[in-house]
DNA sequence: CCCGACTGTGAATCATTATTCAAATTATGA
DNA sequence: TCATAATTTGAATAATGATTCACAGTCGGG
């Protein structure tokens, strides 16, 4: 043994972390392109230089591996998003540091958002790849935000139409915006159409 | 032959019709209730009250059955909203009438909106249940729409914030609107949410 | 009543893939 | 270097479910 035991752990344990990490770029990248269904767990093992077994050792199943995925970057989002709710001053402001986080995260995280989005999407079914657990986890987000919103029709910044609503409202023209620029062959960030999106949401679409 | 071919022809029309209908009916209601994957050609038959053969004596395959619910209703679905759009006389009033006729369209279609949201929602994968044919005919039903946004603009009714734009920000509502009520067990149309969807696209959730 | 033609059937076939596991490979420590 | 433990592998297995097709039942006309 090296240099005593927990050196030893530790560098095991850092292959192990390293290897599980190829997996899931690995697997991200292909469910991304390919969709849940159509992903295969010998395609995935092929772009991440394993053998399909190896796949097996480190999560138990392909529905474990694609949560896992969504998991992680869902977690990731989630702190960013409380974040920049909570450096906001007003509502409105905290909104406005909200969605371009949102917009940002989006950007940074193409592949999995094409994830996300077949996942949140559509009613669970695990057979297409949803999961109860990420589902329920993107609601009790959007709740966290529907706080703000309501916050804000209480100080009477926002318009009284419910939180609920609003919260819907944004979510919507976000993941329109996203779908629209998934359709695109090679999407360029466009700050121009981001403001307009939000000025639509906060000022509406008549002059 | 009773009384000439023609008469002869018609009622095994008729039968031919009518089976055809009752298949597409049961297919609509399961692959709404479980998705399009996991949706058995064997369920559809069992709730069409007829054997598996018979689907595939009627239909070319899984995938052909389920578009052909979907360019059916889709169809209806643009007459309609091409009759409302029509039918304003302003832009305003052309998207007024437009924006609740598709909710109209919702309320009187549930079944058939699950299938659309999980074909439309997300790119294009035909072993997931899209195809490449109906997500065309859904992008050229809102260029349409986006036409009556760019008069609106060019009339300065509406903010000059780009068709494309407004016409995503009312798609990507009325989605995640529908999206939400999906989600409820048991959703109860609510006109007061309805007026208040359509009011923070027009006038903006501020105050 | 009998003869095709046409319909409907569902058991059998075929294809696809997730998952397993015995064997091979590699790393560790004496 | 060798024995042992840990890791990796991918061919074999198993389950699922779409699709086929030989057969059975029905209908219309002679």
């Amino acid at each position: 043994m090296p240099d005593g035991t927990s050196a030893e752990l530790s560098r095991k344990e850092r292959d192990f972390q390293r290897h599980r990490g190829e997996i899931i770029k690995a697997a991200e990248r292909v469910f991304s392109e390919n969709g849940y269904v159509s992903t295969t767990m010998e395609e995935i093992a092929r772009q991440a230089e394993f053998g399909v077994g190896t796949l097996y050792k480190l999560f138990d199943n392909k529905a474990d591996l694609h949560t896992e995925i969504l998991r992680t970057k869902l977690n990731q989002m989630e702190q960013q998003a409380y974040a920049a709710l909570e450096a906001g001053t007003t509502p409105l402001g905290k909104i406005e540091r909200y969605f371009y986080l949102r917009l940002e995260f989006f950007w940074e995280n193409q592949e999995f958002f094409r994830l996300f989005q077949e996942t949140t999407g559509t009613v669970c079914d695990s057979r297409a790849g949803s999961s109860p657990d990420i589902l329920e986890r993107y609601q009790r987000f959007l709740s966290r935000v529907e706080v703000v919103f309501d916050e804000g029709i209480e100080t009477r910044q926002f318009r009284p139409l419910g939180g609920r609503i609003l919260t819907l409202s944004l979510e919507g023209l976000l993941r329109s915006y996203w779908s629209h620029l998934g359709r695109q062959p090679d999407p360029q960030r466009n700050r121009e159409d981001e403001k307009s999106l939000f000025e639509v949401f906060t000022q509406g679409s008549i002059r």
